[in-house]
DNA sequence: AACTTTTCTGAATCTTGTG
DNA sequence: CCACAAGATTCAGAAAAGT
């Protein structure tokens, strides 16, 4: 009696496979309030101008594809509710969407979510561990994008399987911001060209810790920007069943030769292996941001030299100016010194290492720890 | 005749005073295009539900101030535009704008500045390492809060401390994503009771880093969401100026009183790490001029490549000739090179970059200079 | 084969001054 | 407004190439 146990219309869902054509016209002809959770890609917007070289010349690959062309701003919020619209019909009530986006397209995802009725659960930020750098030096290294988990409507019973994922992370409790590299090397899809099947394709990771918290075995994930199906084949492996939608035929052709091969995982095969985090690196600077020491304050060594510290977290001796190691070593004359050992701040007539205040904000990290 | 080297209307600037009333009323009573920064963490429109208990039965004390009530989204959205309208008359065509925000209204926030024409230039993460957890297990850890960062218009030019932000964070261009602990212990704010002063205190390393990053000493930041005070007591640490606005006379007394308490740095403290392109421009002739190089003097690449030094301070090698950049760009067969690190010319049998050359000039000019 | 060095690349709203 | 030229600018990790 396997039909009558699901919900009414389940048996038309078109399950485990990849549908071709415009989203929203294709989220509308399935049936109403018939899947478990919606993970979206949608374009960025990225609205790039020219092209941009790195300091060793070599061209950036941008992403200039068609289906990331908007107008303006007015024709990407229509874009993006209309596909919200479709996409929040299919949702069942208790069912939850998570988007993915950038600083480009973020806020006016959000905003549409939250204006159609949808009801935002958390913001994640995935932390790259490995960005592109911002090779001008103009700005911030653009180093996260922004997901929104949202269930369908404020009150509803979303799925949170908060014990698995408290356990992915070591027994600590799952924070909001995700460290997870940026999908390269073998993961990566390469066309026939060798060249990169798809300009954006997300890691498995990042879909593996999305579905193993907001999904149980058997439900059904939809992704209406299917692209070269990550969600399909984390679906797959982690024994959820997915509805694929994409525009594209290139996209699609890669993307269920990529399924094919992936195999439904059993439960002893999902163990993560996890590596041991090395100590974390802390600036300098941080000391002098958190006020641990003043800018203008004065360093000394062990045997008797003396520097002044900078807002920027420099430190300067008469003309001289650099980082804690670089000073250290050119007041010694040394190839290189370890300025964390070198130098002393003086508190209640006692000189301590500096070392201290790094292990201070060390301790503080550990209980912060996201992996 | 301190007035006249003012810019018009500078005189009548309130700076670094506190201002109390509606801030939409109060910037608009401020001379258009006066502020350097705008600094702004308005209301979160936390939509909270009653009364949140820990585990222990203990109460969260959380915000439920009369100021953080909207009834709705529209009503979030009004307010939003007009405060932002305001911030965006009063800020310079070069200034820039801080906000902070969480998943409850960043999205509506940054929507908001792009329709008004703000240009985004990052979104800054504040991972916080000791965040509240999640006691009911419900959700993620809400481990961080979102900053935008965003000029007055598409192509403005912006201040962007690049080099003082790399050396904060020793040597390595700034991410954008913060880890930064919360506000509390000796620098959170009490009152009378011993309760905290305000519920959602923002610590001074984060705008010690947003101040260090996007404001040059002596630069105005404006805060129309003043509270207790964290971007006036950071400016007037670091020598900028500030504008507070608050509406509530409690907050506005503790911040009087906090600020009275910081002492301005020096100004040696206050010197940062500055970037090349603030150096002047030394033109190549005017080391052949200076009989620094020959006319006719062999110029020699790392790779290899020759060219010869012409008395009008071009290069020229074979049938080619032009800048030092030109010429390095033509035989690299580059979009562009920097001539300066490109060549080098040849002394007692060593090869040396003729960058060197322009350092010896720069550090001429520099004697030259009163300081 | 093991190890070191070089090359390549990733959702990017990425310059500034002068004429 | 535009065109042109000077010249400043990158981090982590994997793959490829060299020893």
């Amino acid at each position: 009696m396997r039909t009558m146990s699901k919900p009414k219309g389940a048996a038309a869902l078109p399950l485990n496979t990849i549908l071709n054509g415009d989203c929203v016209a294709i989220m509308d002809s399935l049936p109403e309030a018939s899947v478990d959770l919606i993970f979206a890609d949608p374009p960025y917007n990225l609205q790039l101008r020219g092209d941009l070289h790195r300091p060793d010349n070599s061209r950036v690959d941008a992403v200039d594809d068609h289906w990331d062309q908007f107008d303006t701003f007015a024709t990407y919020d229509r874009f993006t509710t209309d596909w919200l619209r479709a996409a929040r019909r299919v949702l069942k009530p208790n069912g939850a969407i998570w988007v993915i986006g950038s600083y480009h397209n973020i806020f006016r995802v959000g905003a549409s979510l939250q204006n159609e009725g949808f009801w935002i659960l958390n913001d994640v930020v995935w932390r790259k561990s490995n960005p592109m750098p911002n090779f001008r030096g103009k700005r911030l290294t653009n180093a996260h994008e922004t997901m929104i988990w949202a269930s369908k409507s404020e009150g509803a019973k979303y799925t949170f399987n908060y014990e698995a994922l408290k356990a992915l992370n070591e027994g600590i409790q799952m924070r909001s911001d995700w460290v997870l590299p940026i999908c390269n090397g073998g993961e990566r899809l390469k066309d026939a060209n060798g060249d990169k099947a798809h300009p954006t394709q997300k890691p498995e990771a990042l879909l593996h810790r999305v579905l193993i918290g907001a999904t149980n075995p058997g439900d059904v994930v939809l992704d209406p920007f299917f692209g070269t199906g990550t969600t399909g084949a984390v679906a797959k492996m982690l024994g959820r069943d997915f509805i694929g939608i994409e525009r594209e035929h290139a996209y699609i052709e890669v993307a269920e030769k990529r399924i094919a091969n992936v195999r439904r995982l059993d439960k002893t095969a999902l163990e993560v292996s996890r590596s041991k985090r090395a100590e974390p690196r802390v600036p300098f600077g941080q000391l002098v941001e958190r006020g641990m020491l003043r800018p203008g304050e004065t360093l000394v060594s062990m045997n008797g030299k003396a520097a002044k510290v900078r807002a920027d977290g420099t430190l300067a001796v008469d003309g001289l100016n650099g980082s804690i190691h670089q000073v250290g070593a050119a007041l010694e004359n040394a190839p290189s010194c370890n300025g964390w050992t070198y130098w002393c701040f003086k508190r209640d007539g006692k000189t301590v290492p500096i070392d201290v205040l790094r292990q201070q904000i060390r301790s503080e990290m550990d209980d912060a720890r996201p992996v």
